[in-house]
DNA sequence: GATGAATGAGGCTTCATTCAT
DNA sequence: CATGAATGAAGCCTCATTCAT
């Protein structure tokens, strides 16, 4: 029936590759129909298993919807954190260097479909959406007050208030990432990346600066 | 069995009818739990009709969801270009209360749902998303980039890309709705609006303006 | 599609009539195939209905098993008692028209099915088991020692451990229950009953009287 | 794939080895949760092999059950023909001694489980059911009217309907069988065996003897 | 022989939709 | 117009069975 190149390849990809497959198709589904829109059928299909299989790795429909934010979760959050610490450099550099590297590694990956999915879903999963607010939203919140104090210690920034300025500096990132799920689901033209988030930062910079002659475009 | 007349009286109350309560009910669960985790019954139930009754009114669940959407995005355009048109001032003023005046009318009222609505469903209905596009996001986009074209025609605004920027813009407000109903689901203490709101005006103004020393706060 | 007579009858038997129509198709599934080898849609179609209709009146498999066992274990015992305390005569005469009167109705109808469930499925709901045990076994057991007690003191039986003797009179009851099912099961000839029973009473009460005397035949 | 040798191998083996830990599992589960309520997955476990290798033995769960019920049919009704077949004496002394050796070897051991287990699934294998009335109830049946026809003919018991009286005799054997595993579900404290036995034989001998004072407690 | 990952038919359950009243 | 009982398609999940290792 099946040839054995094609059985091979069946038995390579083996029980520890399965959970990620698995996940990653799931996450697809989710983001793509929302939760009760997924059917696991569909996630199994394009995971390339049977729906069966799906259940020797998650134990319920729910399950599966918690791993894949769980396991999502911490890359998100690591990605960012390490694009953050990575840096030496004055806080100027370090804004338009941490917008770029989050757009880069997350806002342009598959990972951005859990925020897409959070705001989506937090009302059927308020536990989910409360531990994604512990270990995203305040964690990124905290790195980004953290630029700006050190911003501001050193001179560059206004006097700002740091915690509702995070908050503005999320709002086109996070946005940036709907819009394009947005977007490519409406089978429109989204708006381009590079172009928005260089003049997100310009106006941004200007924005914050004590001295905006030092920001020179 | 039921002569030509009946029918009409019956076509007739389904359009003029369409009762609100339903339409609203409708609006609040499909943004609470999404379309497909909204069930009829529960939208029946909270407008105090049985669930034949919806079916009075709309066809199909599908028609309901249609309904909910075109019956509320005419008042939030609407309500915005009144606030847009309405007022006659300096550019800066009008930036400032074209963001409060949404925040209060839009923005803080059960037609933000519609945008979240939005973000989540346009997997599931491009058709809609496509007409919520045309109708909301292309006018609203030129309603911003009209403001900044007048601004930048009257020597308050720097010269920036009036497209990008209106997206700039549109992303803190889009967000604060968003993390509304985010904090709500997850019944954790939300973003105080007014200091954001303020904040967001201050940076974004300081970002745009050509003199900086022309933004008093 | 359906003539006015048979819509007529869908219509006449209704809501009171369909949890009983349901109960008593689930009763006889449930007795003769065990409750995991009980397919719901059975039981409805039993009933006459679709499956989703038996969700209107139980909330799932297991709350209908529980309704059956309950529904009909009031009827079971009351009937017995009923049989019990009417009769004014000798201890002779009672234990004899016991026996009789539970064949005709108990042993002999459909309620006991119930008894056989029981025996079956205690192992899955020991905890409807334990309910069966207080409200069946444990006051006909009662029952059983109260007829034995007045039979002692009128001095009509010998002096017997009542406990013990109630569940030997038990035990021949039981089984003429089970072993109708059992050979109805197998499409062999069954016990003829009312030897069995004649046969059951005749020696039981030479084995409890004190003067053997007085049984005759 | 496999020569002919191979196969022949292989069912050979499975005729012998026909593992004694898989049958003993599964009379436990069968006897615990009924046949639809036994998973084969429980069954392997309980017997320390895998899934997989139950069905080397077993072609299928219904064969599995057939081959509990088969192998437990030999031993049950042999072991009670031996007890019969032992003893020479009195009828009087063979009635006693058949009953309290079946308790000893059958009811008060695993193999009471097929008991139970046709008594519960008689409606679901009739066949099997056939099957263990022709081995086995037939038999017990036909050994006691042996034993009774016996102590008729050297004057011990009255003349009775041997047929019906040995149904007589079953019954309360029986239900001490379904009693146990009944109570020991739901965790009762069980009926005490002995004295049962006891004032069941004492009961059934003053119920047949001729003379009763040949009965001396 | 033994394993356990994989399969998919089948059962329980939900819910959009219909329709007699 | 309004009701709510009834329907049945569809989705979640289980588990008997298979099969490559």
């Amino acid at each position: 029936m099946t040839s054995i190149s094609t059985v091979k390849i069946r038995w390579e990809r083996r029980k520890d590759a399965r959970p990620q497959e698995l996940l990653s198709a799931a996450l697809d589904l989710f983001v793509k129909s929302g939760y009760a829109g997924t059917r696991l059928e569909d996630v199994a299909k394009r995971a390339g298993v049977s729906k069966g299989t799906l259940y020797l790795y998650f134990s319920s429909k729910e399950e599966l919807f918690k791993a894949v934010v769980r396991e999502n979760i911490l890359p998100m959050i690591g990605e960012a954190e390490q694009v953050f610490a990575q840096y030496q450099g004055s806080s100027i550099d370090l804004f338009r260097y941490f917008i770029l590297g989050w757009w880069e590694r997350i806002g342009d990956t598959k990972l951005s479909g859990i925020g897409k999915l959070m705001m989506s879903e937090a009302g059927n999963f308020p536990e989910i959406a409360r531990f994604y607010h512990a270990e995203i939203i305040t964690r990124s919140t905290a790195m980004i007050t953290n630029l700006l104090d050190r911003g501001i210690a050193s001179g560059e920034f206004r006097k700002v208030d740091t915690f509702q300025t995070a908050q503005l500096i999320k709002a086109p990132m996070m946005m940036m990432m709907l819009w394009q799920h947005f977007y490519s689901a409406c089978q429109i033209e989204p708006i381009p990346p590079k172009e928005y988030l260089e003049n997100f930062i310009d106006i941004y910079l200007r924005g914050l600066l004590n001295d905006p002659k030092n920001h020179t475009h």
